[in-house]
DNA sequence: CCTCCATGTAAGATATACCTTACATAGAAC
DNA sequence: GTTCTATGTAAGGTATATCTTACATGGAGG
């Protein structure tokens, strides 16, 4: 995707400890994704995929957009 | 992401020509990304990152879960 | 008929998400 | 103080999203 900079947001992690108890181990394990992976989200390495993210929402029963936020293009 | 089958539908063309008049192009240019992606996406051969679902829902008016259903795993 | 323009297909290259494995650490529980 | 659990880092590999370039087609308008 060429072209101007931004990021994504996420809440994962604190939602993860707020509104579950779950581990970052059974987290991966019920969106269908390695212990690695949610490690990686939750530090900002990378943004999931739609269907990751889609998961993520799923499991941890918040809408898209309360777990991410797009942080917009600047120059 | 190994483990169970689901996909990701869209409905990027069909908002695109009910909600604008943008072309492929248009729109494209206006998410930052190329022809080819946008008409890969609209065929369905692959969902868009996060960030350019994100992009496509602010351009298109239309947020995220309209434009974008998950369609869940089967086993 | 010739020319745009929008849409489509295909091949090959690069970037990035995701996986596997291995090792480190801090806290809790005996 | 040893053991267990949760969290973290790092390296190397696979899968997939995105880009670049090239070529094809059908419709609209001279």
């Amino acid at each position: 995707m060429g072209g101007k900079k931004s990021y994504i947001q996420n809440q994962i992690k604190r939602i993860r400890l707020a509104r579950t108890d779950l581990t970052q181990v059974e987290l991966a394990r019920r969106v269908g994704a390695t212990r690695q992976t949610i490690i990686s989200i939750e530090a900002g390495r990378y943004s999931p995929s739609l269907e990751l993210a889609f998961r993520l929402s799923h499991v941890l029963g918040e809408p898209l957009e309360e777990l991410f936020q797009f942080v917009p293009e600047w120059d």
